[in-house]
This record gives structure tokens, C-alpha cells and sequence, in this order.
DNA sequence: TTCTTATATGAGAATGATTCTCATTTAGGA
DNA sequence: TCCTAAATGAGAATCATTCTCATATAAGAA
């Protein structure tokens, strides 16, 4: 259940798996997603980073992202997040709508809608990736 | 199967219905997501309006989607889009990533993805509203 | 290890989406 | 029809994201 924090050469070793250069900015982005247990900003990364730069990390992140190396999540607020992507963990969040906290869940349905959906729309032949969002009230927001 | 466009006063009071004036702005906007078959932008909201401004544009979809007369949809594109909210029509999207072709598909899953999200997360009490998105190729541009 | 070069970075400007401001207009009840 | 609170429209402002280009650096070659 517990995560790890992995060891900087193992990240670099990531990267070099993909082909892309081990640079610091990608090291440190991956590092700090290690550590956080949401998905954060652009803006937040670029804060908790111990050198931050706006256009760079908004380059790696796609870049990261394009890799499969972290993924990018949609929670309708006008801007992305993103995490580290864990291809064992298939999960999907729910957020708060008074207070935008987010919690993760894992589902065993999306095969299931896959096929439905592929079923529905003759037109589409692959389905590469999904999106599931949950929206509601937190108890300390219920009251 | 074939949805109808519904008369202005029918627009009317829908509007009336949920305490907001039936301003030309609104029911013009209604008018147009009744006879669009996917969701749009407000970039394309303000073309197909017959006097649309951009801000008062931004606000009505807002307002109308806090009255679920409308529904904001999110296909990562960096932009919502804009549909009719049909209560009875829970429909979501599969997505080409390639050429952005949107087309619907409906679901029954959801009620068991949300029990199945409450069980694991019990500070969550309650979902208000859930976002399923699948992102794919379409035919044509599988080739 | 040092050299070389393609690639990445950083700072700021540019772009695109969305929100705000405020003077003017309008919906809808009196 | 009149009155007033609410909505509109035009432009400026803000926020997220992308672009430009001069400089720095990773990583393979020597």
C-alpha cells in the first residue's frame, strides 16, 4: 500500500528507457511527483521545484506525458493536473466541489465500458485512453 | 430517436422555470445547443449566435450550467465545451485524439462506479455529477 | 576525461481562454 | 406604461499555456 520514493538514478534510468535525456528539470519534476499524493499544477510544480521554470515545466510535463511517464488529469477547473502514472494503477478521482480536494478510487469497469462504447459507435475501432471524474460533497464540507 | 428543436416560448420557460429571466441572450443560446449535434465552444457558440457576445456568452453557459439547463464537458482540449443538459439522456463521449471528432455513447455503469467510489472513499458522501470521457481513433483516421 | 553537437533550458513576450469593469439596456413585476 | 434590479456589450484585465531565441548542458565520441 505504501508508496516508495524512488532513488534519483532509478528516475534517470526511466528516462533513459524512453529515450529522452535525463536532464534536472526531468529528474526533479518526477522526484516531485513522487512525493506529493495529489495531482498538482503546473503552477504547484513549478513551486515545490528547487528550480522551477514556467516554460520548461510545461514543456516536460507534455513531454512526460506523451512518455506515459506521468499523466495528465482533467478535473473541469479551467486547468490541468498531473501525476505520476503507475501503469498498475488504474485509478480515477472524485473531487470536492466546495474545496477541491481529490482522492483517488480504482474501477474494474472500464473494459466493460470500452466494449460498450466501441459496440455504440461503429465509427471508432480504439480506445487509447479514458477519463472517469467523480464530483461531489466531502464530509467536512457536507457539515 | 430524433430530437426536436423546441419553440422559443418552450426555451421560455424552461428559463422561467428555474427563476432565471428569458433575456434574448439566453434563449438564443438555448436555441442553438437544440439544434447542434455535439458539443460546442463558446468561440463557436459566438458564431452561431445571431448577435453573440463573447462575455456575456461566458456568462450564460456558466449560469445556465449551475441550472443544469446546460452541461460543460471537458475533452481535454484546454477549453470546455458546451451541450443541452437532457436529465433523461445521460450520454458521455468518445473522442478521435486525431482529427477531435466527438460522438456519444451512453452507459449504465455509473451508478455502480459511484456506490463502488463511495465505498472506497468514505469521506466522500455524496456525487453530484460524474465526467466520463474516452479518448480513441476514428476510422477515418486509422486509414 | 574532454570535446562536440544536438537538445534542453530560461526569461520574456505572445497567444488563447476566460473573467472583470462599468456604462447602458432590458425583462418583468407594480 | 413605469421602475428597478438584473443583464448586456465592449474593452481591458487575468490566467493558463505556448513560443522565441540566446545560452547552457547531457551524453556519445575521441
Amino acid at each position: 500500500m505504501k508508496k516508495h520514493i524512488p532513488h534519483k538514478q532509478d528516475v534517470r534510468d526511466m528516462l533513459k528507457g524512453t529515450g529522452l535525456k535525463a536532464t534536472t528539470a526531468r529528474v526533479d519534476i518526477l522526484a516531485v511527483l513522487a512525493r506529493v499524493k495529489q495531482p498538482v499544477t503546473v503552477k504547484d510544480l513549478v513551486q515545490l521545484l528547487p528550480e522551477g521554470d514556467q516554460a520548461t515545466t510545461y514543456r516536460n510535463v507534455s513531454l512526460l506525458a506523451k512518455h506515459n511517464l506521468v499523466r495528465q488529469v482533467d478535473l473541469g477547473q479551467g486547468h490541468a493536473y498531473y501525476e505520476l502514472n503507475d501503469e498498475k494503477d488504474d485509478h480515477h478521482h472524485i473531487i470536492c466541489v466546495a474545496c477541491d480536494r481529490i482522492e483517488d478510487f480504482s474501477e474494474c469497469t472500464v473494459d466493460q465500458l470500452t466494449r460498450s462504447a466501441l459496440r455504440q459507435q461503429p465509427s471508432f475501432k480504439t480506445v487509447i485512453r479514458h477519463s472517469i471524474e467523480l464530483f461531489g460533497i466531502c464530509s467536512s464540507c457536507q457539515k
